[in-house]
DNA sequence: TCAAAAGTGTTCAGGGTACACCCATGG
DNA sequence: CCATGGGTGTACCCTGAACACTTTTGA
């Protein structure tokens, strides 16, 4: 039976984090400046080798843990990754991830001391190995999601304004959208809820902060037609 | 360097096709009875290893030509599968890929050869490793590409009439389509072009024989919204 | 002549889209 | 008092959905 197995070649199988946030009013992810080989000095997306006790699917979230200090977060995965020569050192095969944080409740200490940065998507820097390709792929992924399920509240903050709301799918769909429609459309799901609070930092006059309630939302899903 | 990586353990990895094809009317897919260990007498997808010299994607067009003797199939990858005991033999990852082919055009003896059989979509037999939530994945990650890009043409043969492509679209959407709009939709489409032949099988009256030029949806697409 | 599939237009309603002004407040 | 962002309703058009009968021909 080991026959079957034993006259192929094992490789090293790693996975790598899309880390999404928003900060200042932009679509951030997490990148981190390599201070190894390979790519040492280069920039590129958070990642790891899966370990023996342990599924692929684990092994993001693990990633993801020791980088941020969060656990039960949004993530799904993009696909896997498999040139050849996709690592310029050994053989590996990566499984790439997307994951949505709230960009403030990650361990800003923990950031600093494994040298990742918060970077705005449009302003990424050469990234090495096959990140760029991962990181258009996750965000194609992620796009299709936002449409279908409520995945703007695992980045907005517990309490948020509409026109917070608004301004991601905008950031997201990477096309504008009309205030009243917008609203007009909101109104009409029960699961984001009005709480009494005034944001009073955005404006001289302040905006209502809704939640997002998912209890509700259980029974009335296809989120998004925008 | 090398420190980098030798901490870590390697596995085998793996491919999995989900075959889809046209058959008597019906979605069928390919499936093999294992001649041998793990899970020998089950019916499973067709798999293979990822040997040293070929990309993962290339393993997965190597293992769909060494089964139907087609090269150039459409193939797209599903996703990466890493639980760590889905395989009872031993520990491999495997990343499941699904492929469109016309079922005529595959080399019936390499089916017998292999002991691969086409089977409906809704009659499959109980099947080994985790083969079950692959076909489900990738059943779902084919009717959502159905949708926007002309993947029908991949399962038709050259020449088809509009009856069967309605029944292939009613078959992926799992949904009855009206034939006045749905031809009416067709018609706007300048890359469906009738030819002058006439189908007589299928009908006393015979129905007209369309083809598919690619050449001309270039430019035209986002394809359907039924 | 009849069974069986092919082929063909119109009507209606609902939803998506466009659009502009008043409100509240802090400085 | 004014600058800034928050908040609100209506009208139109287009597209998706429903719907039934005639045509052709082999058996």
């Amino acid at each position: 039976m080991t026959d079957y197995y034993s006259s192929h070649p094992r490789f090293f199988v790693s996975v790598d984090c899309i880390i999404f946030g928003l900060k200042d009013g932009k679509l951030n992810i997490l990148l981190t400046h390599r201070a190894f080989e390979p790519e040492m000095g280069k920039w590129s997306l958070m990642g790891g080798f899966v370990e023996r006790d342990e599924s692929v699917d684990d092994a993001a979230a693990r990633v993801l843990r020791q980088l941020t200090g969060l656990d039960n977060v949004y993530m799904h995965q993009v696909g896997a990754f498999g040139r050849i020569d996709r690592d310029p050192g050994e053989r590996v095969v990566s499984v790439a991830y997307f994951a949505l944080l709230n960009a403030n409740e990650a361990d800003s200490e923990l950031l600093r001391a494994r040298g990742a940065q918060w970077t705005p998507v449009d302003e990424l820097p050469e990234l090495g190995f096959d990140h760029p390709e991962m990181i258009e792929k996750a965000r194609e992924v992620m796009r299709r999601k936002f449409v279908t399920e409520p995945l703007a509240f695992e980045l907005l903050p517990e309490l948020f304004t509409l026109t917070q709301l608004q301004t991601l799918y905008e950031l997201v769909m990477a096309q504008p959208l009309d205030k009243r429609n917008f609203r007009k459309r909101i109104a009409e799901f029960s699961c984001i809820e009005p709480t009494g609070q005034i944001d009073k930092t955005g404006s001289r006059r302040g905006a209502r902060l809704y939640h997002y309630n998912p209890a509700v939302s259980a029974d009335t899903f296809s989120f998004f037609k925008i």
